[in-house]
DNA sequence: GTCCATGATTCGGG
DNA sequence: CCCGAATCATGGAC
């Protein structure tokens, strides 16, 4: 899941980080940043910044290893004599173009240039408050703190700005990344599906990145009970069957077509272990096979058993593959209603 | 925490 | 495409 590719933090990174251990930037990096800069204070920013990127010739191009961001946010500052230096060139351009070349930047997957354009604007307080309202430049900062590790930052920037819809995907993702390569890192070995799980559990997205919205777990019990009726009566539905279906549900085709296919593979499952079983204890042991933990819920629906209105919405189960019969009262299967 | 049920996804085969 | 098999993801029960 590894969407973004983590670039090594440049050393000497100082962003909007807590404050402690700052490091400054290079003279080179502070001198190629004031190089590029007045280059945007035109209304041929966009264009210049993408000429100057594709070409690497001398400002564009260079900057080293010195990525930045933008002195703001988490409150650290450049000592007095570093302010004025770059505090000169920055002052040029609207919030409204700082966030358009951002946008630019930010879909050119160019991280190291944006985190160098953002570690040079302004870190007055009034500037600071005047960007942080875009989102495209929060976002910048984000996409930047993810790509160079600063995963505090990150955090700090997702969970105290409200983000819109557009770019909750993106943001949920960083946000996940981040966790999992920081919980990996604790343990030292790769995460399991598991392992993510817990990390998600315990790291849940903020509301600032999440609509609140559910995914769904299960289906209606009314589409359960219709699936199952058409499964019984062919577990093999061609495409127009499974459409009709599809319309009856309110499902999607394709979650039709799953819901079939993880039917047929559990039933066959089931049916292995009941051979297997079989053989095991004989005849007369089968009584164990409807004990609960015998993954057989939820199968074909046998039209005899089904009859009585109370079992009607539980599964039964008839195993007609291996010529027994078995009756399996699922509960679960009535407890979701998505 | 672990196990289970269940929907979704991936992958190789035809 | 569809299939089966394996696996992942997720919510819930215990």
């Amino acid at each position: 899941m590894n969407i973004y590719p983590l670039l090594l933090p440049a050393p000497g990174f100082p962003y909007f980080s807590a404050g402690q251990s700052m490091v400054f930037r290079s003279p080179l990096d502070l001198y190629s940043s004031h190089f590029l800069l007045p280059n945007f204070a035109d209304s041929h920013h966009r264009s210049l910044l993408l000429a100057s990127s594709s070409g690497g010739t001398g400002a564009g191009g260079g900057g080293a290893g010195g990525t930045g961001g933008g002195g703001s946010g988490g409150g650290s500052r450049a000592p007095p004599e570093e302010l004025s230096m770059f505090q000169l060139p920055t002052l040029n351009f609207s919030p409204e173009q700082v966030a358009s070349v951002c946008e630019t930047l930010e879909e050119t997957g160019d991280i190291e240039r944006l985190g160098r354009f953002l570690w040079s604007l302004p870190v007055a307080p009034g500037a600071c408050e005047a960007i942080n309202k875009h989102e495209s430049i929060l976002r910048a900062r984000a996409v930047v703190a993810f790509h160079t590790g600063n995963f505090r930052d990150l955090y700090h920037i997702l969970e105290n700005h409200k983000f819109t819809k557009e770019s909750h995907g993106k943001l949920q993702a960083m946000w996940l990344e981040a966790h999992y390569q920081e919980a990996e890192k604790l343990r030292g070995r790769p995460l399991g599906p598991v392992d993510k799980y817990r990390v998600r559990k315990k790291f849940p997205l903020p509301r600032t990145i999440w609509d609140g919205e559910q995914k769904t777990h299960c289906f209606k019990e009314r589409t359960r009970s219709l699936l199952r009726e058409w499964y019984l009566q062919d577990p093999y539905p061609n495409p127009s069957k499974k459409r009709e279906l599809a319309q009856a549900t309110g499902l999607t085709p394709t979650q039709v077509g799953n819901w079939f296919k993880n039917r047929r593979q559990r039933d066959r499952a089931a049916a292995a272990k009941n051979r297997l079983q079989h053989q095991a204890i004989g005849p007369s042991g089968m009584r164990s096979l409807a004990e609960p933990g015998c993954p057989t819920h939820g199968s074909a629906e046998s039209p005899s058993t089904a009859a009585s209105p109370t079992t009607s919405v539980s599964s039964l189960t008839e195993r007609a593959d291996t010529g027994t019969s078995i009756l399996s009262v699922t509960s679960s299967d009535s407890e979701c209603d998505v």
